[in-house]
Order: C-alpha cells, then structure tokens, then sequence
RNA sequence: CGGGGCGUAGCGCAGCCUGGUAGCGCACCUGCCUUGGGCGCAGGGGGUCGCGUGUUCGAAUCACGCCGCCCCGACCA
C-alpha cells in the first residue's frame, strides 16, 4: 500500500473528549471516528487489525475443532422469551417492531439462537459434543458508552457455545477454549491474567474471565503475588487483615451518647476505637423483605456474595423511613442487638469477636460491648469484599487489587438454556437427556484498546506486530531523488514477497512528518532509505524500543523478517 | 437514573461576565522553497456560533426550553 493514497487522518492534537489513551490514540492515528455515543466508524487502519485479531481468533477456534457459523443480529422476541431472557435484558437490549407491529430486538449475545438451532436439529449423543462459534457485531444499549471502544453500544464478539452430554464433556470443552484464549491473547501481544469469574446473571457453575491490567479497566482483580491466585474482586475471598485487640471477659451491652456521629469513622474518631472494633449495619430490602447485613467497620458489603446468598437478582438499601419503621432510629445509629423483625446476616471477620461498638438502634446512641452470638444471633456467612492488605485464605500471602478490563470470559452454562429451551438429545440407552452447556466470548475490539492500554508512549502506539494493521513501513526520506524512491519500492516489494505487511511512505512530506506519523499509528518497524543509500546501506528503526541500526540494502527485509518473527 | 462539565471552521481554543455584524493556532488549497524527527515565505478558501422560543433597535453574548457529547456515580451476559 501507498501511503499517498490511503486515508489515514493523523491528528496533531488530542480531541477533547477522549479521556483514556486507547481513545485518544485511535482518534489521534486516525484508526477511528466517532459516530454516536458508543457507536464508532472503524476506519481502514482499525478495520486492518481488526482482520488480523479475527483472523488470529478463528484460527485457534478452528485448531480446537470449532466450527463458525454466521447467525442474524435482528432477532425475534418468541426466542428471548422461551429463555426468560426478553424481560430479564431490560433496558440493556435494543427493541424494536417491525411493519407488523411485531416484536424483536438486536442480539446481544446468542445463546437462545444457538440452542434454537441445536434442538432443530440435535437428536443423538452420537452428534455431540459440538462446538459453534460465531464473530459478529452485538448490540447493548449501554447505560454509559464512554472510554472510547472500551465500552460501546455495538461491538463484534467472538462467542462460542458448546453442547456435551454430560459434565465431563463440558469441562473438557471448558478446558480446550481456556487454553485456545490463551494463545488467542498470547499470539496478539498482550499481557493478561485470567481470574475465577463470578458467573453473574448467565448462571452455571465454573467461570474465568481474561484480563488485562489497566487504569482505564472497569474492573477490580485480586492478585496474589507468589501463588498463581487471581479472582475478579466480585468473587474473591481472603482472610481480613487483623483487627484491634478486643476487651476481654463477659461484658453486658452498654449504651453512651454519640450525637450526631453516624459514619464509622465518625463514631470512630468519636468514641476513640478503631474502624475494626465497630460492627457496620446495614438495612437492605429483597424483594420487599428486610435484612441487616453486618461487616466489620472497615469492611464494605460485596453486592455479588449478597445477592447470591439471597438468591435475589438485586436488592436495595432501605429508605430511611423504612428504616425508622423497622429499627426504631436513623441510619447512623443501627445496630443488631434486639432486632427480631428481621434476617441477620453477619460476615464472617465478626465471628469469635467480642465487646464490639454497633448502632443501640435509638437515635443518637451507640453500645459498647456488643458480642457476636451472644448479644444478638445471626447467620454467618462471606458477605465482604476484599480489601487490600487482605491475604491469601490458604497461603497467607498479601493480596493486591488491581483494576483491569476484560476481554475474554469463559462459562460453564450447565442446563440454563437446553433445558429452558427443550434441547434433548437420546443416550446410547435410548433415554431422553439434556445436554449441557458452555458460553465462551471474546471482545474483539477490547483485544486492540488493550493492546494500546499496554503498548503505547508519548509518541504513539506501540503495535504488537502480529495485530498492527501494517507491520513495516519503508520510507524514503526524499521523494525528489529518484534513487531513494527506485530503492524504497524495491524494498517494499520485497518485503511484500517475503509474506511481510508493508506500508510505502511515499507522500511528499519531509521525513520528520512521516517519522512522526509512522510512531503515532504504531507500525513495529521502519525501513528508512536516506542518505547512507549510497553506501549501500539503509537504516532499521524499532519502533518499541526507538532503536535505529544500519544494514545492507540487500539484508534489510531479511532482517525484519526474522524481527517480526522473533516477536 | 443522580451529580458535574462542554457545545464558536476539520482539530485545539479565545470571544460571552460588561449585547453592536466572529477571531487565534494547527490542519486544508495555490505558488515558491525545503527534505533524517510536526521547515520557511507569500497568497487563499472555509462558520445557520448545537436547536428553538423569548427579551432587545440589535443576541455567539441575556432568559427559558430542548438536543447532543464527555466525565464521576449507579448499572454492566
């Protein structure tokens, strides 16, 4: 390709509304325009790594007996209400009618139709197990688009699903597409870590989601550093770090003044003990039913363990009327002693401590020595998310916490939709079964913001070259003598010969614009032809680690080659 | 959905407070010049000032309403 004739809309300055760098680098190297919130035009060069990531994708899909189909966006409603899924979506899924006041909605995620498909057409174990996959565009009408490609409200995904007659089957698919993403992420450059997942509202059993580490993430890891341990932060479990010594002996509740000191660390700083000696109380409402979920004052509730404990798809924080009806006082001043109108939930760091400070549930007041199965009774369970300075609940190791995004997650579905769907299959004993499931996704998008999250300095991208849209650039620094010219086309065609991808910088510009462009748009390596051509020699450039070395003409495409290659 | 910010040329911004017929830098076009890290000189094109209503002799500027985009939070297979 020809630099003077492609569209690539380099920007000198950064557009205000990009925020993190994979944002403002796309728009900056002219990879893409912005449409909408959350809907982008993906020009030639993000179109190109775009192709090369999918390509990579299908690939490692195929290499693990994966077979792609192509499936359509619009979707009727009948399918997503078969799964329950048409009302649970809500908000999230775009909707629409067509001519004949029909319902439908554009997919944003395929299990219904794939399991549609499957029980047309799936009659016998003989046919399983089975592996589909598809990459095409879904459709989530966000609440927030933001961040750039990050979070949007049409994106392309690869998604796979698997059918397998028993549990055995599924692990054993589970386990091919866990190492077929590692490749997958190992092939397109990236540093990531894959964390036990929370299986959220898709249901099933086991779960792992594919992370890369980074500011502009949305999510929170927890990492132990000597163990191989990570878990998204949803999930995680630790022992808390240590709390303050507790009063020893058999004291009896005692109640003390604490005018207006709602916060822990209001009653904290007030009554002189530290966060870990205070029990936190908080009044949550299930489906209309009231509960008091207790934590250690330094502690905050995990919504995820919550809602699984409940076995409720959400809850909320009551109203402070509700509150005051229930407990008798304001927020700021609960507490668990005497409370018999409703479930007690207590996280498991209050297990064994004695003499705490809680809310006296009178407004205005707190108790001192408050203990834990003896004052009040509750259930005791891990309802608390991890805190830094947590540790490891076998190793002890200190846990970190990192925020990261996604890019891939991997399910186990189990019978969530085969069976909701009426997929059936017979054994080998002519019995009725329901196969089970696995959903597995990658974003494709995600896979090149994450690249340039990681990759990238004050001068631009730093590609990994296996997903550059180009992966190097010949540029003859003058383009009036018709020496360097007849020499760059050489070597670009060589280059081309070679299997290489490469760009030729002939536009009339000096060499610093075409230097400069080069570093923005993030092509790994540069072949610059200038003035050491006489001698023979042209110059190698790396754009990661701004290395520049001179080689013989006639060894310069070798040696990119064997660089690319190398990398 | 709650909180905040912004909307003036392709991009980045000034002008708005104190109303008087729109400006700067970059980019773009033409010519000359230059050619190893965003050259220089000269000339030039491009704007319903997000939309609507109102106030006023007069609105980018003041008021009200709406729309769009961004950020924080909530939400997020």
């Amino acid at each position: 390709m020809r630099w003077s004739k492609l569209f690539i809309p380099t920007l000198r300055e950064t557009p205000a509304e990009a925020e993190v760098a994979s944002h403002q680098l796309l728009l900056r190297a002219g990879y893409v325009r912005q449409l909408s919130a959350g809907l982008y035009n993906y020009l030639y060069l993000a179109q190109r790594s775009i192709l090369k990531i999918t390509a990579i994708v299908r690939e490692e899909m195929d290499a693990i007996g994966a077979q792609e189909m192509y499936l359509p966006g619009l979707n009727p409603a009948e399918v997503w209400q078969e799964s329950g899924r048409w009302d649970v979506m809500g908000a999230n899924m775009f909707r629409l009618k067509d001519r004949w006041q029909r319902d439908y909605c554009l997919g944003m995620t395929h299990e219904e139709i794939m399991t549609y498909i499957a029980r047309g057409e799936l009659r016998s174990y003989k046919q399983l197990p089975q592996i589909w996959y598809q990459i095409q565009t879904k459709f989530r009408d966000e609440p927030r688009p933001k961040s750039g490609l990050l979070r949007v409200r049409q994106f392309i995904m690869k998604d796979s699903y698997t059918f397998d007659m028993d549990a055995a089957g599924l692990d054993a698919a589970y386990d091919k597409h866990y190492a077929a993403y590692c490749r997958i992420f190992d092939r397109c450059g990236l540093k990531y870590t894959a964390v036990e997942a929370h299986s959220g509202a898709m249901g099933g059993s086991q779960s792992h989601e594919f992370m890369v580490a980074s500011d502009a993430g949305e999510d929170f890891i927890v990492i132990g550093e000597q163990s191989k341990y990570a878990a998204n932060l949803e999930k995680a479990e630790s022992n808390p770090a240590q709390p303050a010594a507790d009063p020893d002996g058999a004291l009896a509740p005692e109640e003390f003044h604490t005018p207006g000191q709602k916060s822990i660390e209001q009653v904290s700083a007030f009554d002189g003990m530290p966060p870990t000696s205070h029990i936190k109380s908080l009044v949550l409402v299930a489906e209309t039913k009231p509960v008091l979920a207790l934590l250690r004052g330094d502690h905050q509730l995990s919504e995820t363990k919550m809602t699984g404990l409940l076995g409720v798809s959400e809850y909320r924080p009551a109203h402070p009327a509700e509150i005051e009806q229930w407990m008798g006082a304001e927020a700021g001043s609960l507490g668990p002693v005497g409370v018999k109108n409703m479930r007690i939930v207590a996280d498991l760091a209050l297990k064994g401590r004695r003499n705490m400070i809680a809310g006296a549930n009178k407004t205005g007041y707190h108790l001192r020595n408050v203990t834990p199965g003896e004052d009040f009774q509750a259930e005791f369970h891990d309802i608390r998310q991890v805190a830094e300075g947590d540790t490891h609940t076998t190793t002890g190791e200190p846990l970190k916490i990192v925020k990261a995004m996604e890019i891939g997650h991997i399910f186990k579905l189990g019978y969530k939709y085969s069976e909701s769907m009426g997929l059936r299959v017979l054994d080998e004993h002519g019995k009725e079964v329901t196969p089970i499931m696995g959903s597995y996704g990658i974003g494709i998008e995600r896979i090149l913001c994450s690249a340039i999250e990681l990759f990238h300095d004050a001068d631009g991208i730093v590609m990994p070259p296996s997903i550059a849209p180009f992966n190097v650039v010949v540029t003859p620094v003058n383009t009036k003598d018709a020496n360097l010219i007849a020499a760059a086309e050489s070597l670009y065609n060589q280059a081309k010969a070679a299997g290489l991808d490469p760009l030729l910088d002939d536009r009339n510009e000096r060499p610093g614009v075409k230097f400069i462009d080069a570093d923005l748009i993030g092509i790994p390596f540069r072949i610059t032809c200038g003035k050491k051509l006489a001698e023979g020699q042209v110059e190698l450039y790396i754009r990661k680690t701004k290395e520049k070395m001179d080689v013989p003409v006639a060894e310069a495409v070798a040696k990119v080659k064997a660089l690319i290659e190398a990398a």
